[in-house]
DNA sequence: CACTCTAACTTGCCATTGACAAGATGACAC
DNA sequence: GTGTCATCTTGTCAATGGCAAGTTAGAGTG
């Protein structure tokens, strides 16, 4: 990033990718600026531009990125354990440990949603919870596996949204995973 | 708006907030820009800094102005029916009837989160889902109260957003009341 | 009614940004 | 060694947010 001795970067998409991770985890996605972008990797205010076409392309690009790390996350969960719980868990510790991806992932207006590729990614990322919710028994699900699932994702989407909003009132800790077990405790220990 | 006799506006705050509403609904907060918003209201561009101070000065007050019409929505619901489920709904309901609104709420690093004005709003709305809450039987609950608020914040919030972002299938249907009450009957049916 | 005071709004300006066009560089194939 | 093309740079433009200084009208005061 510092020093760079060729014309070429020789990483730059990466480099940026990641510079938007930390830029964004610093103010947040609304003031991302691909020319600061630029300046933290050291090279020309047009060379993101070159990579992505423009903002919205980057924002695209880090999405498609973010539904990939999410969909890996979620699948090693359910492989691991087997378990819904520990799907959702995986769910919101990603959201937490990665912020800015996730803040893009969910916010459609700022990249353009009908990109292949982040389709492709979206899709694998959604069966990753459809499967965990596969996991329940058939009679505690019932006939219909449709709101089981709306259930489980509204409920681990929520609690990362307000999390990261700072929206939780301070007696809930700060540890997330406690919280999203205790929640869980409630919920199912009818 | 279109034909403006008087040097002076008369209304013009409550008109760049309702001006502000149309354009998020129209693209989203990332792409607001006051100066739209002082060409949609047929004022200078330099009108809106005198009303807000800066663009997070407006969207605090848009979010003020959100978490009152929240508040204002939760009570309403809870008075009517008792009903958690029904406040609930309510939340939601709020959510897709002021899309520009809530998503700006639950984006904090969009304004100012320590405006004195908006954190008693914010409160106030927070009193209205824990006081719903309490209308839950005592044994339903258990003895700490706060697992089962998060998780009722949780549920609606997540399914809010989710809906609100298209992240939804569309097996889901077009009416997100039905799709809550399909959520809360598998939830709550053990 | 005349006068003043001040909130409401305007005009003009500057730095920053996203986007585009045209040019420079160098890695790699042949 | 030569050409070719992706990679990156320089230069430019319109739009934006924000600030400073000026203008207007309306409300209060005598």
């Amino acid at each position: 990033m510092s020093e760079r001795r060729t014309y070429h970067h020789g990483d730059l998409r990466r480099t940026l990718l990641a510079a938007a991770v930390t830029a964004i985890d610093e103010s947040g996605p609304a003031a991302l600026s691909l020319r600061d972008l630029a300046r933290r990797a050291g090279v020309s205010h047009a060379a993101p531009a070159h990579h992505f076409g423009d903002k919205s392309g980057l924002l695209t690009a880090l999405a498609t990125e973010g539904f990939e790390l999410l969909g890996a996350a979620l699948a090693d969960a359910r492989e691991r354990t087997g378990d819904l719980l520990e799907v959702g868990v995986a769910y919101v510790r990603f959201a937490v440990d990665h912020r800015a991806h996730f803040e893009v992932m969910f916010r459609p207006d700022l990249y353009d949603a009908d990109d292949p590729a982040l389709r492709a990614a979206r899709d694998r990322s959604g069966e990753g919870l459809s499967l965990g919710v596969a996991t329940l028994p058939a009679d505690r699900v019932g006939g219909d596996a449709l709101p089981a699932q709306i259930a489980a994702w509204s409920i681990v989407h929520g609690f990362a949204t307000l999390w990261l909003g700072g929206a939780l009132p301070p007696e809930v800790g700060t540890d997330p995973e406690t919280a999203v077990r205790a929640m869980a405790r409630f919920l199912f220990s009818t």
